[in-house]
DNA sequence: GATTATTTTAAACAGTTGTTTGAATTACGA
DNA sequence: TCGTAATTCAAACAACTGTTTAAAATAATC
């Protein structure tokens, strides 16, 4: 690895962990380039921009994590096929990648940014992201449930992308206020719990209105 | 209504839009000042710092919404007694305040920002507003759900809050990009399908691990 | 090892930020 | 109506922002 090389991953590295911490805006490029140990210019040298900067780092994040969920979907097509995939194998290959990822890094954090971050930029990176990811995924849950309408579908996975982002959220938000309730508690759990949770949300037939 | 205290509303009123547009960092007072019409200094001069009507603003936003809460809560307590409450029933009590407060105004986005702006005195409106509230609706999940554990319970406690907060903040997104996917449907849509399925997955017995 | 290209560096730039100041203006009780 | 307090205002403040520059240092190529 060259040194240019290696003031680049520097500079990604403290990136992606002051972002994850601050937001994009509260993160400054002197932040950045003093704890990534490198000169103030080599962000727009290298990059170009603020904005290119947190580019390649949410590139670098994402992308690693929906090849994976689309690995693990394509597997299970392969093993059920031609039966529909189970509702649950669905969910887990859609939160694995994500929490496992997630625990060898800030990925969460950088996650929940991306949904809530108001910046212009951020906003395309939803689309560029996960518009394919979810058309992918929504395949199977049609097939898998193909009792509800196309509305009601869409509805209940917005639902648990809903649940799984604001469990990465308040995940998060509880870790850094350590208030401790359900904090040191490991991915496993989170996950079963989770998954457990969102296939029971998903497949419930008679809405209980008041 | 004094002229002194138009001024102090203006401000909020322009703040809250603001902050629900950009986030703390982004919205500057002189957006805030020249949005409401007033002088820059005005901000400084009524509320102290740009963090302290930060403050008032949201003060102004949850209270009613939390106060609303607690009262279906009691109502509900009260018409039930001693039965438990039906678990629809409670998350409604939950749900719906929020929901309807939202629909004549941004309440959404302020909330969704309350989890997840990185500003430190942010984090500490979450002890303030919500920790008794959860508990008093933790009371009323244990009177309903006495066959879950402790910890069962508070862990989907924790992913109903999740969904909900989840789906604020999915609203609030698809209506900025406009991708229309969901947009347009009326509050009473959302909130009866959340609280379907959220009431689903807080009763689930039989977790599917794999 | 000389020469060219790449990268690093310190400094400065132009613009924005929250906050403060002191004078001008307005509101309000005596 | 007068006089005092409360409020508004334009201006300036010091600090910080992303970005640019041009020279210095390093790396790569022959």
């Amino acid at each position: 690895m060259t040194k240019a090389e290696r003031t680049r991953q520097n500079i990604i590295q403290s990136a992606e962990k002051l972002f994850a911490q601050k937001g994009f805006r509260a993160m400054t490029l002197r932040d950045v380039t003093q704890d990534a140990g490198v000169n103030l210019a080599s962000v727009n040298y290298h990059f170009g921009s603020k904005s290119a900067l947190m580019h390649a780092v949410m590139r670098k994040h994402i992308e690693p994590v929906n090849r994976e969920r689309l690995i693990r979907l394509d597997h299970l097509i392969a093993e059920y096929f031609p039966a529909p995939i189970p509702l649950d194998k669905i969910f887990d290959a859609l939160f694995r990648p994500l929490f496992e990822h997630a625990a060898q890094g800030n990925l969460p954090q950088l996650m929940s940014r991306v949904m809530t971050e108001p910046v212009d930029f951020m906003r395309n990176l939803h689309k560029e992201f996960f518009a394919e990811l979810s058309q992918r995924f929504l395949v199977e849950l049609k097939r898998c449930c193909p009792q509800l309408t196309e509305q009601e579908r869409q509805y209940r996975f917005f639902l648990s992308v809903s649940t799984m982002i604001g469990t990465i959220i308040e995940q998060g938000r509880l870790e850094n206020i350590s208030s401790g309730k359900l904090h040191g508690q490991n991915t496993d759990i989170i996950l079963t719990q989770l998954t457990a949770y969102v296939v029971a949300g998903f497949q419930q037939f008679e809405p209980s209105n008041q």
